[in-house]
DNA sequence: CTGATAAAAGATAATCGTTATCAATTTTCT
DNA sequence: AGAAAATTGATAACGATTATCTTTTATCAG
């Protein structure tokens, strides 16, 4: 893999963000500083750093697929209303890891733990917005 | 939400699943019992079904979303080789979730753990079929 | 049982995120 | 500097999923 100027860019972008960007994001914050930046370029520059473990791909039934700086062993929750995606720490992990690899004879190479709910934000936003919510 | 002919067909075949079937492969088995029925009301009954809880999605950063008729709380396994996608008891999840849930103020809805890495059957192919593997 | 109303189906077009292709440009290495 | 390899930008293609719309089916009061 050589160095070039446009990896080099879209690597610190996804480093450098407190959030966890999606493909579009980077692109966008990329085109700042290379207006002729093609989508595509930045597809596969996300795709090749992760493959190497730059980055690490996030992925959530709803929605695209995040990048995120961070590499060491850490998690995340969405937040279903709003979503933003947050760091969960979870310092147990790798007993856990290596818990479910003995018992089910499955060697993990990646682990990732997704949580769905509602961040402290969004709930306040509904506690005081909607006098009487329906329940459901 | 009416009842309808088709729609419990669709529940039917992901309960009686013991795999984790994609909307594509629910399609094929159930045209097998309404041969006219359409891709669209497959995928909109999926969604309708994981939308009253009546099963669960399991997303991956390969390939499509699986659905799941089995809704306790366990977790899957992915094989990056075959795609197989494998359950997973863990019966300490649920204080684990609760200490996610109190440590970040987050209200936790739906927790999926998805584990990537090799099965036993697919290592066992390899270090049978392969001499000396490239290590890469 | 029947007819009105609401919901769901089937067919198909549209959309979205992502990947593939390829000629032109940039990087790397003598 | 110049050849070989890698990367870019532009764009087409793709696969999974969703939206639209007309016809059919289910529900329910009378």
């Amino acid at each position: 893999m050589n160095y070039s100027q446009q990896r080099s860019c879209i690597l610190n972008i996804v480093l450098s963000k407190p959030v966890h960007p999606t493909a579009e994001q980077v692109y966008n914050e990329a085109r700042k500083k290379y207006p002729r930046i093609s989508l595509g370029t930045v597809y596969r520059n996300l795709n090749q750093l992760s493959e190497i473990g730059a980055l690490k791909k996030i992925c959530s039934p709803y929605g695209s697929v995040r990048f995120d700086g961070r590499t060491d062993p850490h998690f995340h929750m969405e937040c279903t209303v709003c979503r933003e995606v947050f760091d969960v720490e979870l310092p147990e992990l790798a007993a856990l890891e290596k818990r479910i690899s003995d018992e089910n004879n499955f060697t993990v190479t990646r682990c990732e733990i997704g949580l769905q709910g509602v961040c402290e934000k969004c709930r306040k936003n509904f506690s005081e917005g909607i006098d009487k919510p329906d329940g459901k």
